[in-house]
DNA sequence: CGCTAATTTGATCAGACTCAAGTGAAGTGG
DNA sequence: CCACTTCACTTGAGTCTGATCAAATTAGCG
């Protein structure tokens, strides 16, 4: 597991007085791995930025977002922590990935990696599985904007976060009402009215405005279908 | 170059009377390969099936489509010849592959291939670079059902399509206004009314219902920013 | 404790959907 | 070769969901 060993290289690096203060790193030239900290809303890399590197999200979580020339915005994921993100398939990103809360990543270059010496155990095989794996989302992704209405998108996600924080009664939701807009392709009134309808229907409860109670999650699922 | 090694080995089976009725296949027992070939409207691959192959197509047009309980559908791409489908992270396919057209597929087993020698000009490189492609494909549909509204969907939907068959003049669509729908995220209703509108604006003209000719590809591209 | 930003709620509007008819083109069989 | 059927597409009228604009409320945070 090539990327944990990069991973627990940078680790190795003194961490103490570690303060997301802006942008703070530390790079070992040899192996190009690095460990970043960023403040929530920090830009860790930018769309149109040369790609080459991969980064693994060690604390807090990052949106990958992609923007259009009058502001429109689409967010294609979330990442939590353990969530490897930066693969691209050109020299450019074509999408940002900014922080959502103060964010820990390690990341490192690609180049070293792409010559796949791999056992399926090894680097390649775990990338390979990201790669798949983020397809695979972004797929059932493409079928929640192009066919689900809005209560069932807002359905969808408490379902999705639920299932990525394992905690099946109670989710957190570090990002704000205009970042699950951009992800759902609504508007953050409508991911507020939403809401309200599935407090209204008994399915969830507002313990506050970023944290949910799941009263109904098999209903839940069944909506998301 | 595997891909194409078993590709044309796949070739070398004797095709000389080769019509599309119904399913035909050859398979060579040693590598999986084979050569099959599929009416219109008939599935290739569907939802639930075990995963485990990978297809070349080598004539036709191609439908990947996902299909919620209700009948909703989405289509995520539409493949063309050249082009290569049937990635998946699980053990059963979460999506259904359909042809458009009558199609001739070339497809082999994944098993004998993930993690083999990989020198990124091999089979591993070209497949990881087709699976970058796709996740990058599927990254830029999310914008677009995500954001941009029926016309601008529309606009970039005839783009991709003369960028596809590398005719910047003149674009054919295999596919029905509903298969349009499914991909864009819309009903075939507003499909037609839309195509209607970028005629009025004099951006298209419809020699035929599946023959466009683009009168102003960089309006078009500008629309679909 | 007050200020700012985030969220909720309300009223209105518009874009896309639904339902329904009408048109056209392709293919079949007489 | 033409009438008939069928299927795909277009067009129209009305409706509804979610967007927009605006205001009120709440929640963090210094």
């Amino acid at each position: 597991m090539l990327i944990h060993a990069v991973h627990t290289a940078a680790l190795r690096a003194p961490t103490e007085n570690f303060q997301p203060v802006g942008k703070e790193q530390r790079r070992s030239p040899e192996t190009g791995a690095s460990l970043s900290s960023f403040l929530a809303n920090a830009e860790i890399f930018a769309q149109g930025e040369p790609a080459g590197r991969i980064y693994r999200l060690e604390s807090g979580v990052v949106r990958i977002c992609r923007l259009l020339s009058d502001g429109r915005r689409q967010i294609s994921a979330f990442h939590f922590p353990g969530d490897v993100f930066g693969l691209e398939a050109d020299e450019e990103h074509r999408f940002s990935a900014e922080a959502v809360t103060p964010v820990r990543v390690a990341s490192f270059r690609i180049a070293n990696v792409v010559p796949l010496h791999g056992t399926s155990d090894g680097l390649a095989g775990t990338l390979w599985r990201i790669a798949l794996r983020s397809l695979s989302e972004a797929q059932e992704h493409l079928l929640l904007l192009g066919r689900q209405n809005a209560l069932e998108r807002l359905a969808s996600f408490m379902v999705q976060m639920a299932k990525r924080q394992e905690s099946l009664r109670t989710v957190d939701l570090p990002m704000s009402r205009a970042d699950i807009a951009d992800y759902l392709g609504l508007t953050l009134e409508t991911v507020s009215r939403m809401l309200a309808q599935l407090k209204q229907h008994g399915l969830i409860r507002l313990r506050s405005a970023r944290h949910v109670e799941l009263l109904n999650l098999a209903a839940l699922e069944e909506m998301s279908l």
